[in-house]
DNA sequence: AATGATATTGATAATCATTATCATTTTATG
DNA sequence: CATAAAATGATAATGATTATCAATATCATT
């Protein structure tokens, strides 16, 4: 996976925020780089394990990615307003390595996602 | 809403920890109190938007309800066989709210969740 | 009880993101 | 160039979720 990776990335970046699989494949499409869906979804799963990317869900499910700048990073979500702020979670990651660890698991994920009330709302 | 949702409660009791709707509707019919699919999707809906089962998302997207604890809790689940074990998140709580301190947000909430490989998969 | 209004149910079909196939094309390698 | 290996993409299949809508159950009023 090579040839198409870039473009996609690239994509990804001009859509500016969060864009899903079927946005960046309509995307490429009109700014005459066509991929194919398949290879879309296959490069945006590689940047999302590689950690290029974010991923993130909608309420519906379906999955959203953004090119991911300072690397992996969970979010604090205004449950008013929507206003987001990244923030690191170190600490957060080796308690989820030393109990999975604890209990013998292996190839650990986390999903953590903290939702609160922004100071203007 | 009503004659349906306390024995799809009830069922998402039984489960132990996390239930997809598929499994609290195959579950219902095993009870031998069938259910329709749709009905099972609707009860776990408005179950959900009053906060009386979480919801969180596997990394396919599929949609896991859960009864909400009575002590606060995370989870570590097998992603293969979908063995669950009930984890403590002291930590967690901490940073969860230094966090949200920090970035001036009130009422935070947060979802934490773990995956992976049990030692038997 | 009987009637009509309203809400719930569930079998079924439709939707749609994601994944799997697999033939074709491209790239790597000697 | 010749061959093998990897990437691509058109297409079909998958499967969870949602939409329909006719049949039932529940409620309210006479
Ligand atoms: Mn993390
Ligand atoms: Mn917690
Ligand atoms: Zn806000
Ligand atoms: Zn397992």
């Amino acid at each position: 996976m090579s040839k198409s990776l870039p473009a996609v990335i690239t994509t990804l970046e001009r859509a500016g925020g969060f864009a899903s699989a079927q946005e960046v494949f309509q995307l490429m499409r009109k700014q005459g780089k066509p991929t194919g869906l398949a290879t879309v979804y296959r490069a945006l799963q590689k940047a999302a394990t590689d950690n290029t990317v974010d991923v993130i869900r909608k309420d519906d499910g379906e999955a959203l990615y953004r090119l991911c700048a300072t690397g992996h990073h969970h979010h604090l979500v205004c449950t008013s307003c929507g206003k987001t702020v990244e923030v690191e979670g170190s600490a957060v990651e080796k308690w989820a390595n030393s109990v999975a660890k604890n209990n013998g698991f292996k190839k650990v994920s986390h999903v953590v996602e903290l939702f609160g009330l922004c100071q203007k709302c």
